[in-house]
Formats: structure tokens, sequence, C-alpha cells
DNA sequence: GTGAAAGCGCTAACAG
DNA sequence: CTGTTAGCGCTTTCAC
């Protein structure tokens, strides 16, 4: 079956093409009969409009693209990518954009990222995730003017849009939560120190240690890579200096932290007080089961795909900044239910969630 | 700066605008001075062809999709998908394709996909992931003459193309290494029996018994979801029966199987041998390693693509079955390095690779 | 080698 | 309310 066109529907509905066309726009101007009619050979066709046609003549192609910078190369490792790309289908879904996924995985991907993206009648948007120094995929964003959101804060903002969650204040939370507990040798695994959220994170802890009077101590400060392993080979070395408690920038990392904690015959908390970062499902399921900052994943995807389309719509302007809050929730790796006398008991441990309550 | 186009550039290098496309196409015929001096002028206008123009000029995308029923929940849990979802990126960057995700997670996705994507001028072909039993939307696909793939045999072919890993055969190698290893009683914790990959790996399962002469138990068959806490809820029915050793359809479940068996006291491989599916990064990591089949995921990803273009360029013609092989690694989960009197380190263990003799 | 002209299938003024 | 008429920006015969 040749592809039916518009100009088919028009001659079998007897009417003209602009008619057609407004009918399957929901246009008003159109006598309900005709209107009628033309539905009833659309629907009999199954005919559907040509999308690349459509996008020509309005030059608005109803989608967006989505880039992973090859920075972001635990894409693969890490469970935060695929919700936070489930909320950005689902908001792409709801608001009928089609989602094109750029996933750069060499060098060469990523030199050609540009011309590809910036052809003209392919995006009407893209969203980008903030990856390591240097990405100059944003700054070439910010000169176009093609409308763009950033997931994460980038290094240099220069107007450029973007979302994020409040990763200072969170990080401060999840080691004031630790200081509560009594703890003051404290460690920290962070991420990678060529991207802002590891960096801000990394400044959470330094801030809650200053707020507390306990000085910095180098040796506790150790870089992960936001892997499994990368936790584990991090609180190998950290397992030298003594640590009381240590915070994971992210639920992965503490997961392998606390293998090698096992490994070295400690146990957790008793021995060593532990605090992931995003609350992904297996912070419920490790054990201990795992205290950690819940952050709004697919929530955070949702919201990048709406601030994008409202700056399509011009509803919005450049430069937007949001940020999202995050949530302390305590299970039994902190050790804190111990201090209160509940019970441990890892398959049922009831969830408590506790929002800080200063800053 | 309003976008320059195709009739800009011939203006300004003073030559038509089918010399322009000539240009742009590589084609022939186009003399090397007015070639060059084209080339500059597109080089210095930084102009790109718009793609919608040359897609409904051209009728063809160079696009394609790939959509995730809803079925398929635990996109978000398994880290195959994203692996998958590498290997198909790839494949596209590779080969000029641009690809659009179809993440369906409600029935509303799941009813207005077929209309998305089989409009016309939008995609030039599609990869579907198998999903549990009854997805129309694979008829459906078949019905039409759009070229298509699926990742994973669906349960009625109907002449449509697929791409698979052997599951059978895979299975079995796995349940007939515990079987050398002298074990008997071997239970499994399966995937959604909803799903040829787990019926199959099912079969796999129960033919290495046969061939054995091993009476089949039902008590040792156990149907997980494909999630940590499947596999762990799987193992602690699995105990009551007392197992000699279980083989888990994916690595995930084997992670959360071996927690299971943890957690009543027992250890592995030494009072229960484990093998799982996949070889994923935690395989190597897990405490103890994981003896696993590996299956090429994001090869498989790959080949998908590749012969979907094939499908799309009419180089191969449907039906198309594709079948990929896998290979059993052992590691120390089974058991199989006690035995053999290899040291039991678990940091260092070098993988061994055997490739089973028969089948 | 190169250009003129006719589409590709749809939207959007502008008349009526 | 409806049809006519121009495009949207590119490819592709077909002449020359």
């Amino acid at each position: 079956m040749a592809a039916v066109t518009l100009e088919d529907i028009a001659r079998m509905a007897d009417v003209s093409r602009s008619t057609v066309s407004r009918v399957l726009n929901g246009q008003p101007n159109v006598h309900p009969a005709v209107r009628q009619r033309v539905q009833q050979v659309i629907e009999e066709t199954g005919y559907h409009p040509n999308v690349a046609a459509r996008t020509l003549a309005m030059q608005r192609s109803w989608m967006l693209g989505l880039v992973i910078p090859r920075s972001v190369s635990n894409f693969f490792a890490d469970p935060y990518f695929p919700r936070l790309t489930q909320g950005i289908a689902q908001a792409c879904n709801r608001y009928h954009y089609t989602l094109a996924l750029f996933l750069l995985s060499s060098k060469e991907d990523e030199e050609n990222i540009w011309p590809r993206i910036s052809r003209k009648g392919l995006l009407d948007g893209i969203l980008i995730q903030s990856g390591q120094l240097g990405d100059q995929l944003i700054d070439r964003l910010a000169d176009s003017n093609i409308p763009s959101v950033i997931a994460g804060r980038p290094f240099h903002v220069n107007g450029a849009n973007y979302i994020d969650v409040d990763n200072v204040a969170a990080a401060k939370r999840a080691v004031n939560h630790l200081i509560r507990l009594g703890h003051r040798r404290i460690g920290i695994i962070s991420g990678m120190l060529l991207s802002t959220v590891s960096l801000d994170r990394l400044q959470g802890y330094q801030e809650a240690l200053a707020e507390n009077g306990i000085p910095l101590d180098k040796d506790l400060i150790v870089e992960g890579d936001f892997t499994e392993f990368g936790g584990f080979a991090a609180m190998q070395r950290l397992l030298a200096f003594n640590p009381q408690a240590v915070f994971a920038a992210s639920d992965i990392m503490a997961v392998g932290a606390a293998r090698a904690i096992r490994l070295a015959g400690l146990s957790v908390p008793k021995d060593i007080a532990l605090v992931g970062f995003d609350d992904l499902p297996i912070a419920s399921y490790s054990d201990p089961t795992l205290t950690t900052i819940h952050q709004p994943i697919s929530e955070f995807g949702f919201k990048a795909v709406e601030l994008l389309i409202d700056l399509i719509d011009s509803r919005i302007f450049p430069p937007q900044h949001y940020i999202m809050e995050t949530e302390l929730v305590i299970r039994n790796s902190c050790g804190a239910n111990q201090l209160q006398g509940v019970p441990v008991n890892h398959e049922n441990a009831r969830d408590q969630i506790a929002t800080l309550e200063h800053e």
C-alpha cells in the first residue's frame, strides 16, 4: 500500500487539503458534518500525517535530543542513568515529543556530535547530561540559539540553563547526621573531581566538618569514580586511616565500600558507619540497608524536559537555574537505629525519612 | 542568523541548487574547482542541510526507533539494558543513523505507541525489545512493511526478524558444569515465565538434567523476576529444599541468591554452588566472584542494528533469525576452582573461559 | 559538467 | 466555513 497522503484523504472526502489539515490539527472553522466525514476517511485508511513534511512546513520537529557525553562513562554502571532516562522519556511521552538518544562512546562520536545535533529540522531542543570539565559542547550550545537544558550544573554557566539538585546541602546533611551520631573521624569517597556534582558533595562534607569544628584530614578524602569497584578500592585506601564513619557520594560506591569493610573483617555500622547518596533500590536491599540521601532522579529528568519545552515555547527565558531538594533516609548502615534501640531487621526495616531541620 | 539554506549557498557560490546538492552528497560530475568553491562556502557559513527537507525529498529519515515495551519493567533494574542500548547506539553512530528511544512506562504509552512509530517520515526501521507474551505490537509490525528486528525471540514468530542468543544451549552448559562438579540436587531461579528467554533457559536446565539421568524435582524450580530482590526471595524458597547447587537465570538474581544463602548462615560455594547468567561486571566483583554464562550484550545490540539496516537497504529479506553464541566463565561461586586446587583469591581470580565441548 | 523544473507531503495566509 | 495558492528546503530527473 503506497503511503496514503493528505491529498488522498482530501480527494476521498471530497474536500480541499486545507480542510483535512484543519481537521487533523483540531482547528475550528470546520463544519461538523465535514469534520465527521473527514475523520471517518482518516480512520478507515489508517492515515497518519507524514512527519517530515509537517516538520518542514511548521519548522518544528516535536523531537528532543538527549546527549550523554563520553565523560559520563558510567552510564552503563550506575542505575542512576536508566532512572533519569525514564523520567525524561515519560515527560516526552506526556507532551508528545519524540526522544532522540545520542550516546557518545568514542572520541570520534564526540567530535561528530555537533554537526549531528545542530542540523536544522531535527531537534526542537537539547537535553545534555553535564559531564566533566571542558565539555565544549555546552559552550557551543550556549552560543547557538538552540533551546537547551543541562542536567547538572556545568562548570561554566555562561547563561546556560540547567537543573540540578542541591548537592552541597545534601552532602552536608549526610555528614551532619554522622557527626550527630558521635563520629569525628569521617571519611569521604567522592566521585571524580572533574565534575560539579562531586565537587559540590565534597564541599558539603567540608562545610559540615568546619561548622562542627572538626579539622579537615586530607587522608580521609579519597576520590572514587561512581562505580562499585571504585568504592571498594577507595575504601581500602581509607581503611589505613581508621575512619569511624564514611560518606560515599553514591550508593553504588557505598556498596563497594561495604564490601571492602567486610573483607577487612570489620562490620557496618558497628565498626564503621556508612552513608550513601541516591537512594537507589539497592539501598533498601543491601546488607545492612543503606542510610542515604534520597534524590528524585526520575522527577529530575521529567522536570528537565518541562523546562526545555517551556524554553522552546518561549514561556520562560534563559538563563534558567532550577534546583531540586533532597532528603536524608535513615536505614541501618549509619548505626542510628541501634542507638535508638530500634531492632535491626534488615528485611523489614521501616525507612525513616528525616528532613534536615536547618539549612 | 536566520538559518542558511542550500539556496543561499548556491547564490553565494554562484552555482545552481543542484550543484550544491551534488557536492553535499559527494556525487560525481562536478568540476573540481566548482566543488572546491562550494565546499568553501559551506565551510564558511557552517551550513548543515535541513534534515526534514532531506527526509521529505528522499523518503528516508536515517532514523531508527528502539521500543522498550512496558513489560520490560526491569529496564531500570538490570544493567543488561544500558549495555544493550550502548551497543545499539554505537552501531547507530557508526552507520550515521539517529536513534529514537520509545520507553513505554504506562498503559497509555503502550496504546499510543503504534500511531507514533508508524507515522511516515519518522523512522526507517524499528528495533523492539522482546517482551512478555502478547505484545501485539510485534504482530502489527509484521503486518506492516516497516523493517523491524526484535531483540529476543518473540513468542509468535510469524515471519518476524529477530536476533537472540542460544539460551537453551547456554543454560544447559551452565547446568552441565554443575553436574560435572558432582551436584545432583540442582535448583533453578528462572526469570518471569512469560518470556521466551526464561522459558529457554528453563528448558536448557531440564535438558541437562534429563541427559544426565537426574529426575526433575518441581520444588527446585522457582520463578524469579530478574531483580536482585527476586533472586533473594526465590533463593529463600529454594533453601527449604536443600539444593546442592543453583543456576540463576541472571547475575543480578544470583547476587540476590548469594545474599539469601549468606543470611541463612551458609556459604557459596562450600554449601551451595552458584552459577549466574550474563557476565555483567558485578560477576567479577561479587563475593565470591560469579561463575556465569557470558553473553555478548553490547555486540548483540550492535548486530541487531546491522541486521535492521541490511533489511532497510534490502540486502537481506525477512524472515531473518540470527542466533549468537555464549560462553561459560568459571570463577569462584561454582566451587570448581577449589576442586582443582586453584587458590581462591577473589580479587585477582583469573577468569577461566571454558567453551563447552558438546552441543 | 551544469541548470531548470518538478516534486516530496504538509501548513498557513489570504480570499471568498 | 472552505478552497486556492504559496511556500518549507532538499533531491532528482531531464535537457543542454
